[in-house]
DNA sequence: ATCGTTTCGTGACATTGTTACGATACCTTG
DNA sequence: CAAGGTATCGTAACAATGTCACGAAACGAT
């Protein structure tokens, strides 16, 4: 089967969707209304799989360490769903931009984050609005992301993974002594 | 003049383009080649507009200002530039992809950045490896404008001045003690 | 002045998003 | 159980787009 994945963007079309799912190109137009429409139930789908992927993680006691295995978790998703994150975070699709539902879903990730923040704060470990930090860390995860997936934040994986390490420390450390 | 920044990417086809330089479609790719080949020339003429915008900067005797200065015109550049933006940092146009030339035009925008930064460095204000501290700083600040574009970063322009001044501070004073 | 090369315009082809128009299946209601 | 309405689906078509073949024209070199 052809997938987002394996196809990439391009290979991406309602006639070949609809072949793959064994029905005629119209379908998917009752179903979905639009292409966009379509596109959106993908956006949709994949915050829900990173949702899941986030769920699934152990337990970590330690506030810090749980939140670095988040934003790990984070990193391990756009990298192994390359397309489906350049949908969710870039502008892949041309046609489709994120309105007020997917905004919310975008929000539903982050609420998943402020929660292992405010856990780090009530620690002690870093001080500030919850909220806010969270909207920084997944900014300096979303662009990392982005910068590793083109293939701009360097060509061995050591380095890459220095400077995914330098980012969060550097941040966290940052944030522990308040302004 | 129909333009990027007026009609967005859907509006950006090879017929138009030749339309309105007055010639006929062929020529277009009599001249670029391909499509993407004429996306990419829109790619390196953004990072050379974006250069030229950075090198305009007013010098500034603090180091840490002048960083600061950098990552805010940075910030300017997206916001006034979307589309182009989008093309240069996201994924706008699905046939095309950063290949190597591309890659050097994003280390050109970096190099900037780290000449900034080994002035920090030396001045004491932080530590650690200037190139792996403009990767970090850049990634940051592209995953800040790509949120804001999309409208994650907040509603208010408050909210929004308050998450780049975080992220930046945060950044900063987390590279001030090594490790 | 003539020839070869480069550039350019007309027209065509394949693909894609999208929809009109019937046909069919299904579900409700008497 | 049967009839009618509705939702769904397939065939075919249309417009727009990327791309290219095929000459025509322009332009420089010899």
């Amino acid at each position: 089967m052809a997938t987002l994945a394996s196809d990439g963007i391009e290979g991406f079309t309602t006639r070949r969707v609809a072949q793959e799912a064994g029905t005629s190109t119209p379908a998917v137009y009752e179903l979905f209304g639009d292409k966009a429409g379509l596109v959106r139930e993908i956006f949709f789908e994949g915050f829900r799989q990173l949702r899941s992927q986030l769920d699934q993680l152990a337990p970590e006691p330690d506030p810090y360490r749980d939140l670095e295995q988040t934003v790990a978790a984070f990193r391990r998703f756009v990298r192994e769903n390359r397309v489906l994150s350049d949908l969710m975070f870039g502008r892949a699709f041309a046609d489709f931009g994120p309105g007020p539902d997917e905004l919310k879903a975008g929000a539903s990730t982050r609420k998943f984050l402020i929660d292992k923040i405010r856990r780090c704060v009530e620690a002690g470990l870093i001080e500030g609005d919850p909220r806010d930090i969270a909207h920084v860390l997944l900014a300096a995860a979303q662009g990392l992301s982005a910068q590793e997936s083109a293939g701009w934040l360097g060509t061995s994986q050591a380095s890459r993974d220095r400077r995914w390490t330098l980012a969060f420390r550097a941040l966290m450390a940052g944030l522990a002594s308040g302004r």
